[in-house]
Formats: C-alpha cells, sequence, structure tokens
DNA sequence: TACATATGCAACTATTTGGTTGCATAATAC
DNA sequence: GTATTATGCAACCAAATAGTTGCATATGTA
C-alpha cells in the first residue's frame, strides 16, 4: 500500500494516470509525447505506477500496452472515508465550500476547482 | 492538491489520519505516543496535513486540537473512478481479489487486507 | 511570582527521489 | 541480413525530504 501513495505523490505520474483513464492500452512512447521528460523518466514513473498496481500492462508484440487499474484509488478513499460521510459528501459540493472559506489560509482567494495538478 | 499527494505519501502522516479517523479532536502531545519520532517531528508532519487540508485545527486554550477532513481523499476518487465504475467496485471484492491474483508480483501471498502501512 | 505544560521556529544532516546519459536487447520492416 | 523501432538496465547527480537538536513563546497552575 505504501508504493500506491509514493507513486500518487508525484505530478508527472498522476498526469500519466489522467492519460490512461482517458485512453487505455498507450505505449510508452505514446505516453511520452508532450511531457517534458526523456523516455526513459517517462519508463521510470510508468515502473513505479506498474508495482503500485495503479497501472497493469499487457505485452502485443514488441509493444507494451498500460492500462489504469482503479482498485488502488477505491481503496484509498474507504480507507478514511465512512459509508455515512460517502453518502453526504456524494451531494455536498457546499461543505466542501464551506471548509476552504473557514480555513485560516495564507491566499484562500484559489477556487478548489482550479487545477489539479 | 500537489499538497494532498505529498501529505499521504508518508506511513507516519497515514497513521496520524488512522488516529485522528478513530478519535477526532486530539492535541499533539497525544498523537506523539507511540511514535518512534520525536514531538518536533510529528510536529512538522500535522503541519503537512493541515496544509493539504486533511487535517483542521481548533485552539482550545493552549491545546490545538487536531480533525479529520475526509473532504481531499473523496476527492482524488472521483478524479479517476467513473460514477458506473464506483457502482461496480463497491460490491466487487471479486474484481479486486482477481486483479491480485494474475498480478505478476515477487510476492503474491499476502494479502491485500493485510497491513495498511 | 515561579513553575510546569503545550506548542512553534530555525539550523543542520542523512537519505530518498526525479532526472539525466549511455549502452543493451528484442521485435518489426526493408 | 540490415536498419529501424520499442523498450529495459545501470551509473551518476541535484534537489527534496524526514528526522534530529536547541531555543523561544504562550498558557495554565501552585
Amino acid at each position: 500500500m505504501d508504493d500506491v501513495f509514493k507513486a500518487l505523490a508525484d505530478p508527472t505520474r498522476r498526469e500519466l494516470l489522467d492519460r490512461l483513464h482517458d485512453q487505455g492500452g498507450q505505449t510508452l512512447n505514446q505516453l511520452c509525447s508532450g511531457l517534458d521528460v526523456t523516455r526513459q523518466g517517462v519508463s521510470k514513473h510508468l515502473l513505479q505506477l506498474e508495482q503500485a498496481h495503479l497501472v497493469v500492462t499487457l505485452w502485443r508484440g514488441r509493444e507494451k500496452r498500460h492500462y489504469l487499474n482503479p482498485v488502488p484509488i477505491y481503496e484509498i478513499a474507504t480507507r478514511w472515508i465512512n459509508k455515512f460521510e460517502r453518502g453526504r459528501l456524494d451531494g455536498l459540493q457546499s461543505l466542501k465550500n464551506d471548509l476552504e472559506d473557514c480555513s485560516d489560509d495564507s491566499d484562500s482567494t484559489k477556487s478548489t476547482n482550479s487545477s489539479l495538478t
């Protein structure tokens, strides 16, 4: 489980998960495009995602297809969110806003939905 | 959002979240007991959890009470899990087991539910 | 007041981590 | 067979991180 949290702690790896969530089965070279990291850099990130079981792979000839596995993320949610809380949170955008507003944060200007990195 | 993932990436901080999920309103010194880290170490961890909005605090005299905030964790789940997938996953322990079984992991003996760290 | 309790801040260190370059291996195309 | 494409492995480096020690501040209590 430690591998899952470590894997999610990097913005490049989260970007890769976003792309695989958008379209599964992409290869390493496909996933490299647009990222300002070398191919080997991306390769190492994908390896970490694999070891965390967040990404499952399938060899097709010389190509390695990558797919997102949502199970570990689901386990994170169920760890700290009770069933009844999940029910409440599902509809309560207001609660989120309330917690944001009353926080003594330095820059309370930024909205919550802006720029997931 | 980056702060949330970084905060969750450390086992000590996850242990703190577990304790606050178990009982809210604990102080720094209460949370120190049992952890093999100094008070200042725990303090720095709690500060990171605060900045990630995973923990909300409330001053009571000279005591600082700590409470868990589940909202950021809920947002993680909704990022990579589609609504229909959430519905399926809710009842499908079997899917999780299947994915574990067919994984090419070195030590496939360990069960999924054992020892969240 | 004097003392104990509860927390915060700053400097320093060892380890981890993200990224690189260079070379090796394997499958497809000509 | 030769060239090209797709990926993997190892060594190296700079930056971030977890942890420490020491001191400062503020709130209760005798």
